[in-house]
DNA sequence: TTACAATACGAAAACGTTTTCGTAAAAGAG
DNA sequence: CTCTTTTACGAAAACGTTTTCGTATTGTAA
């Protein structure tokens, strides 16, 4: 294996070079009152010249603190995920801080093993979307338990306390369905994702809140759970298409689900939004683009991902000893297109 | 600031507890050969009690070597890149490493920065795709100078000699040509990007391959230069359809490029696949979800993502005084959707 | 019994940095 | 000139881990 080390320069060369001792040649790095100014200009210029970068593991050792932030996400290269990234990377870059990025494959063990391996690698702050089938946040409460400041967004827990970065998922679900309402639809449905999740449970409440806003009574029949994929939208379609009557709308708890709706009626020629009109939760780029474009509830995923790092970044910084956990909730914001 | 250090259980806590020495500790918990069962099962036991996780900071300071690699790229959220990040973290976390991941936001300083920030980190080695406007490598130099591994992907310099992977443009537009030629096309045009970039002149060269190897001689009027977006697809279009006899088929050099002509399409009412043929480069999210699903150029970002790290990882345990540079070559796939 | 090998542990140093404390030498005050 | 202060540096310990080497105790063979 490569051995890094043979290729540094560390303090101590510079100091054998200086014939001072080490302590005086990081005094002098770091500007401390009690070394000559001679022995400033040399040292930096030293320094300059045999290119030494400080030793950020050596640091963090000795400090007990690190610069790394841990973002664990349940993929990256889903949109939502990579622009909350994004919006992550850039706060913390401006802050001196650097980004650990661990993808939980949706699975909950490897989520598991990604939070150990950033407590293992001490860093300073965790932030989190949760997997989708993550029900015990037990590793999460240890990373608490450590005093490890903690941020949840998106994808969050209702059984743990701490900072979270949320959309308000019930006021923008219920305005698409309200515009629905608005638009002259009267058996509208849902497919739901799974019950268990916040973000299920926030949009179906925003659902139900529109309806009963309207005067509109709540049909079980068109509350459908399901999961948030594609398929999950054809499988939901399927069973709606066979209801009598059939609902003439249709809000989607995410845009692949209404893609995979969009798709179901191109087959069987159900035409959007005259026979059956589609709503999604999203806005993802994909959907400003298909044929008829995607009326969608857009999520600040950048944004939401800013405002993490710095919940974070506050958290580091003012300790975490007497803090209260707070729940911030972005707007989102109702893109009407053309399959309402 | 937050001291970590107080919350974690360390290897002397557990040995103080044990009432032997930490080197003791350490050896039982690594199954060392000259520990007794007894000692390794009480030590395995209470370090599993009291919550212990090794401190890698620590490790890494000791051994001279971090699990970690470090990622620069232009953007986060654009697909490919978060696709290609994609990649990296899954090889990545297969063989135990993580990933600092660093948005250059194609800013040549801020490249640079992330560089010197890595090195800081003592990463193992590093993976970049290069911003626009890098045109200085000297950075890049110093890291090989350090002996620290580094890998180019998609955007790479040939001013630099390191492992590299791309993806084979040329044979790409190639096949895509091809397959129109096949498909029963005669008179294929091409929208080409600027002619004085790579990607350009690899899929144009491409593109005259084919039409030369089936005996299609090449018309000058069918080739029509043109930049990256969609109003380019447009623009193309309408000068292509001036001409007589009119193509029957058109390749596009991109993706957006060929959004715009299907757009344009649509607006005319010229009937995609019968009338004109489209053709993409890229495949993006969008072009398979609209109607008609656009034939294009798949580009393997996760795929070149993995092999970059593959190749990262081989460098990092090989070592790489004696490592030949090398140049991996991905080959693209063509995806044939509606609209050839 | 004597000699020797095996077993099981501890002490200490090291990685690179920072910080505290101590102390020579120089400078200042009287 | 003496005493005190200031200046400028060094020594050493510490962060948590690993590894090498040393050694006391036990077990085995002749």
């Amino acid at each position: 294996m490569l051995n890094a080390r043979t290729a540094h320069t560390t303090i101590k060369d510079i100091a054998k070079q200086l014939g001072v001792a080490p302590s005086t040649v990081t005094k002098a790095l770091k500007d401390y009152p009690d070394v000559s100014e001679g022995m400033k200009e040399k040292a930096r210029g030293l320094a300059k010249k045999m290119g030494y970068l400080p030793n950020s593991v050596a640091q963090s050792l000795q400090s007990g603190e690190t610069t790394t932030i841990g973002v664990i996400v349940p993929e990256i290269k889903h949109h939502f995920f990579s622009a909350a990234l994004d919006g992550i990377e850039e706060v913390a870059f401006k802050e001196g801080y650097s980004i650990f990025v661990c993808k939980s494959n949706e699975d909950y063990e490897r989520e598991v093993i990604n939070t150990r391996n950033l407590l293992s690698h001490f860093v300073a702050g965790i932030i989190v979307s949760i997997s989708q089938h993550t029900k015990d946040v037990g590793h999460f409460i240890d990373v608490q338990a450590r005093k490890i400041p903690l941020v949840f967004f998106d994808r969050v827990s209702d059984e743990i306390a701490a900072n979270k970065v949320v959309v308000d998922d019930r006021a923008g679900a219920s305005s698409a369905v309200a515009h629905l309402i608005e638009s002259g639809y009267k058996r509208i449905a849902h497919l739901a994702g799974p019950d268990y999740l916040n973000i299920s449970k926030e949009r179906l409440k925003g659902y139900a809140a529109a309806l009963k806003k309207a005067g509109i009574p709540f049909n079980a029949d068109y509350l459908i759970y399901g999961g948030f994929d594609e398929e999950d939208g054809v499988h939901g379609f399927k069973r709606l298409m066979k209801l009598r009557p059939r609902p003439d709308a249709l809000f989607c708890v995410n845009d692949p689900v209404a893609l995979g709706v969009l798709l179901e009626c191109k087959k069987r020629k159900v035409r959007v939004p005259e026979e059956l009109a589609v709503v999604g939760f999203s806005d993802n780029p994909v959907v400003s683009q298909i044929d008829p474009p995607l009326t969608t509830v857009a999520q600040p995923a950048y944004e939401m991902g800013a405002v993490a790092a710095k919940m974070l970044l506050q958290q580091i910084r003012h300790g975490n000893g007497d803090f209260v956990p707070e729940v911030i909730k972005l707007k989102t914001k109702l893109m009407i297109r053309k399959t309402t």
